[in-house]
RNA sequence: GGGCGUGUAGCCUAGUCUGGAUAGGGCACCGGGUUCCUAACCCGGCGGUCGGGGGUUCAAAUCCCCCCACGCCCGCCA
């Protein structure tokens, strides 16, 4: 299952919406005096694109015939016959059951340039104001470097955050970090002490590099004896003892002295990480600020009088799962430790808290090993008398090469920054061929961009409910779908007007002369823009821009081979205006999947 | 055992919510294309029991039921 977010506004500028508006009712009209009268909105439901040979607008008339006792081919005849003139339709034809309309291609590209023109970089964007969302993604525990198998959520999040943006929603994203977790509570109590002092198990485990190397990166260095840690406590109860002494200094906001400190420099390197595809936060949250200003202990006196709070026997404080239907074996949630001490669902219901207070729309990138986390957090909700809930977007985890989760611990993580690196040189490697007399960090800048852009888009071309298992050779990939591919269109069409120096780039333009197959169907895919931006937004399926980066990046390629621009004719300057157009949507498009735009490459 | 998710050509994938015409792409493979705006491109070919079975329907990849396979989750971890 997968929770999506709620409802965008239509967005403006749809080429579309000047032709299926006025035909609605038209087309309805004419069935009724077929004989054949529909349901109010069953027309604007049916109605819509369907590209065919000869058609773009089609409809199936087999409802209406049947439900008003007719044939389907001689209702879609008697319909087809005579049709009245309406915006944009150039052609209208019965084939079988079906309702085929042709839009006028002259007529589609004129109006299609000029919303273009209008809107320029907000062309398919809302128009109007949407109300505050916040997306909290990525929120990784700082306990050491990023792993591709989590890469999905930063990426998905920082997309979402944008397409969400573009349809008009006033965007925070938030990255909210746990610092008072067990985990990070493990890499404190390492850290306290020299590493001398460390246990042998866990100093002797640290392969290779030295793990007190003063140079080397913060999430790397700090990290590094996570995994140790982590095995060692399972077998040495006082050590374990330690460390749950720490989780309850943190709980009354007495951390421990470098603890803040480790967190903050492991997050900083983290984010560093992310920054190096385009992924940026609007504001850290710390779990730590929930407990200092009270707000978990509150939530917990609420939680402690709700109706189905059970008091364990050695002072936990539990909600019964079971009235929600959770399927939790001890069918009991746990919010308060015999300790006293809260967890991780309880802060998250702090936290969560807050977010209602300051935006109406609270959204959740969440893997789908999150789920029941997510299902408990909405039963507590509702045991504390809060009626709103957050919207959560879950995405299935990228799987190690080798099957299998990635994981530290088991060496079968791959980092970010390796992959990044990679992708950098190979990327490096393919713009030297192609400029070998480029100064180096014109090489390098080019290469960054493509490599970015091919990390993004290989992550969001995948349905986000898909499981993937990364592969290399697919997460490098500069061909076919993926994200140079969409880039080098947007670098010809910014040569290709660079060169007819066009000066503010405002080319006249008249539809007539697009009238080509290539510019036809281009037109056609520009034209969709604006519904794509609407639908990705509504249901959170950020995959479907990938999707159509790629549909219009190919559109583009097959008019550029097809169809000369510069040395045409009289149609030259109609052409630049295509090209402008091209170039305005493809890079409207990066920008909302965060693929850096090139001038060459 | 229960919950959730996934299953579409050799490999990857869109479409499934909201049923509709010949199931779209990409990789790989085979064959073409550059005196011309960047060949990270374009054109053609090959390749499909939409996991299996039943059902509903004029019509099923899509809806319903059963089954199979794989992944994740079911902690006083996060």
């Amino acid at each position: 299952m997968s929770i999506k977010a709620g409802p965008a506004l239509p967005v403006s500028g749809d080429p579309w919406r000047a032709v299926l508006d006025p035909l609605i009712p038209v087309l309805e009209q004419r069935l009724h005096d077929a004989g054949a009268a529909t349901d109010p909105g069953w027309v604007r439901g049916e109605l819509d694109l369907n590209e065919g040979p000869e058609w773009d607008v089609a409809i199936a008339l087999h409802r209406p015939a049947k439900n008003s006792g007719l044939a389907p081919e001689s209702l879609a005849r008697t319909v087809a016959t005579g049709f009245p003139p309406s915006t944009g339709i150039a052609r209208v034809q019965a084939v079988g059951a079906y309702l085929n309309f042709g839009v006028d291609g002259a007529w589609l590209a004129d109006r299609t340039l000029q919303e273009v023109v209008d809107g320029g970089d907000r062309f398919g964007h809302a128009a109007v104001q949407a109300e505050a969302a916040c997306v909290e993604h990525t929120s990784a525990n700082p306990t050491g470097p990023l792993h591709v198998g989590r890469i999905r959520n930063s990426i998905i999040g920082d997309t979402l955050a944008r397409v969400l943006r573009a349809s008009g929603h006033p965007v925070t994203t938030q990255y909210y970090v746990d610092d008072v977790g067990r985990q990070a509570a493990m890499i404190t109590w390492i850290w306290s002490k020299p590493p001398s002092e460390w246990p042998e198990e866990i100093r002797g485990s640290i392969p290779g590099a030295r793990w007190d190397d003063p140079n080397e990166r913060a999430d790397l260095h700090f990290g590094k004896p996570y995994p140790a840690v982590s095995a060692y406590l399972k077998s040495h109860p006082e050590a374990a003892t330690e460390v749950a002494a720490i989780t309850e200094s943190l709980e009354v906001g007495r951390a421990p002295a470098r603890h803040r400190e480790i967190a903050t420099a492991t997050l900083d390197a983290m984010v560093a990480s992310l920054a190096r595809i385009g992924v940026r936060f609007d504001e850290f949250v710390w779990e730590s600020d929930f407990l200092v200003d009270g707000s978990v202990p509150k939530v917990l006196e609420r939680l402690g009088q709700a109706a189905h709070a059970t008091h364990e026997p050695n002072g936990a404080l539990a909600i019964d799962a079971a009235t929600y239907g959770l399927p939790k074996e001890s069918s009991k949630i746990i919010v308060a430790r015999g300790n006293g001490t809260s967890l991780y669902v309880t802060r998250d219901l702090a936290y969560h808290l807050s977010k209602f207070a300051r935006f109406p729309r609270v959204i959740d990138v969440l893997g789908q090993d999150h789920l029941l986390h997510a299902r408990t957090l909405e039963a507590l909700l509702t045991e504390m008398g809060e009626p709103r809930r957050p919207e959560f977007v879950l995405y299935q985890y990228l799987t190690a090469p080798s099957g299998g989760g990635m994981s530290t611990r088991k060496g079968t993580a791959v980092y970010l920054d390796a992959l990044l690196d990679d992708a950098v040189g190979r990327a490096r490697t393919e713009v030297r061929t192609r400029w070998p007399e480029s100064p180096d960090d014109e090489v390098d800048r080019i290469a960054t961009a493509v490599a970015t852009g091919a990390v993004r888009y290989h992550i969001l071309r995948v349905a986000p409910d898909k499981t993937v298992a990364f592969r290399w050779e697919d997460a490098l990939s500069f061909e076919g779908r993926s994200g140079p591919f969409v880039q080098y269109a947007y670098v010809r069409a910014t040569s290709l007007l660079k060169k007819a120096e066009g000066g503010g780039g405002a080319f006249p333009y008249r539809g007539a002369e697009l009238a080509q197959p290539e510019e036809q169907a281009l037109i056609r895919t520009i034209a969709r823009w604006p519904r794509v931006v609407a639908y990705a937004a509504r249901s959170a399926h950020v995959h479907a821009v990938a999707g159509y980066a790629h549909d219009l990046a190919e559109a583009f390629n097959r008019f550029y081979q097809g169809v000369p621009v510069l040395k045409a004719g009289s149609e030259r300057s109609s052409r630049l205006a295509l090209v402008a157009a091209s170039r305005t949507t493809l890079g409207s498009v990066l920008d909302l999947l965060g693929v850096p735009p090139l001038d060459r490459m």
